[in-house]
DNA sequence: TACCGCTTGTGAACGCATGCACAAAGTCGC
DNA sequence: GCGACTTTGTGCATGCGTTCACAAGCGGTA
């Protein structure tokens, strides 16, 4: 996001990837025409995709509501964003719309699930169960249908057997075996940061194919790993950021440079 | 994701248009021979900002191993990227590097400190202490350099009055005097759904310039506000999707579509 | 002092994402 | 059945961000 695209910049970029872009460059137009799902699916910008995501959540609430059928700028309103971006947001999932009347609401919720691959429920697994663990343990029922958490791992022998949210952790050393018999697709890690690179590299021997990590480091993982990051320090260093910018922007606006007193609202600024 | 049209999602992804787009729209070229501190600090791309801060913990861990100085090659691997896009975000923030030895890592870590306003300690303030303001409430000591939390905010009457990470949690009715009493620039929202809009008008209302919200909710506020959102659902369905891709083009090279065989290196199929 | 090798800093090209504006397509009213 | 209105879906242009490639600049060396 914003910001910075999760660690998907982080990791297997130092060989600059040829993912696809190079690969549909040469080809002209030629597979097109087999719009199978599956072809379709790949060219889903990632921007797009998280805004799917979120487009979802809203539709729920409006299933929840009673809503029948929606226009885009209802939903675009709803979700936060320009109208035009949504409708090229749901055309990359197919046409779905009735023009003149909208989308019925609970065929984009299917197509949209379908899409993100929520008809099949992907397995959880939380490694690193101190504060931050818990509470992604405790999370478990999502807004909407949830991803379960299936599998919890630490280090402290405290902890080993002791269940939290229903659930009894395990050691890590225990990683490999677990995971890959209860069929983990997706590791979350949330331990202290030495410990991460290590039980990222377990993980990735139980055939875990995505992982999503708090710990304020940067992961090696083999290419056909996909890496989100969610780093709070840098979140909150990107708002100091604006904060610092926002005062200088104020002082500037005090005499020197009056090109940017058209946003600074009523703030008092001396 | 921005204030009204939808905040930014911290994750990565996505880097999209700030607020300020429609003012220098406008205008065309005009001050950009001034470039004082604050006019730089104005241009420096969003994705940039978030990366400094990477750059700024691994430069605080070379510090720490005793490195004087740094090339831009050395400092892009360990922050997981491409040397000349390092550069570049280095660029923004002035010439600090000298040419055919690197960087010396203490001026750097000062520079970088300076753009991002950590020079002059921000103070957060944490609504909602759940499992995930726990977490955050004793997160306290960030890797290097800290943002002190200076209150805590909840509903829950057995709550008040209870110290959490060594500070007592407060009513929520008392954010607007408590905020701006102890100058609060950052609030950090982990309430419920439900009550965060509510907790964000206080935020707002108390003077809080930037916000960090982790429930899953499009913010209403005043342009002058920045919002970054961090979507737990929206990680986990971003991977969720990408599991399903994977699963698809695993399935497309058995014979259908033999497109996209380059990436899927070694994963059994089958 | 003059040369050589190394690394920075940046101009320019490229690609992706956003936003605009409009034609296509459907519904509603008469 | 027909025309007017509404809303979708998308071609196109614009702007931002990334990447490439190279000149400029600095330290070391003879």
């Amino acid at each position: 996001m914003a910001a910075q695209r999760g660690q998907r910049n982080g990791v297997g970029d130092t060989p600059p990837a040829p993912t696809a872009a190079e690969i549909t460059a040469p080809i002209p137009r030629v597979v097109a025409e087999v719009p199978a799902a599956r072809e379709r699916a790949r060219a889903i910008p990632e921007a797009a995709v998280a805004r799917l995501a979120v487009y979802l959540r809203v539709l729920s609430g409006m299933q929840d509501q009673g809503s029948g059928t929606v226009s885009s700028e209802e939903l675009a309103v709803a979700a936060g964003v320009n109208s035009a971006k949504l409708r090229k947001d749901l055309s990359y999932i197919g046409s779905y719309g009735t023009r003149g009347v909208g989308y019925e609401v609970a065929v984009l919720i299917e197509e949209i699930e379908r899409i993100l691959g929520l008809t099949r429920k992907q397995s959880v697994a939380v490694v690193g169960i101190g504060n931050l663990g818990h509470a992604l343990a405790n999370y478990g029922g999502f807004p909407g249908r949830g991803f379960p958490v299936t599998a919890l791992f630490d280090v402290d022998p405290d902890l080993i057997g002791v269940p939290v949210g229903g659930l009894p952790v395990e050691h890590i050393d225990d990683i490999p075996t677990i995971c890959a018999e209860r069929e983990v697709s997706i590791g979350v890690i949330a331990t202290p940061p030495p410990a991460a690179q290590t039980v990222c590299d377990r993980l990735v021997e139980a055939g875990v194919q995505c992982i999503l990590n708090f710990a304020p480091v940067v992961l090696q993982v083999p290419d056909h790993v996909e890496v989100r990051k969610v780093d709070l320090a840098v979140e909150l260093q990107v708002l100091s950021f604006h904060v610092a910018r926002r005062a200088d922007n104020a002082a500037a606006t005090n005499g020197v440079a009056p090109e940017f007193n058209g946003k600074v609202n009523g703030m008092v600024v001396t």
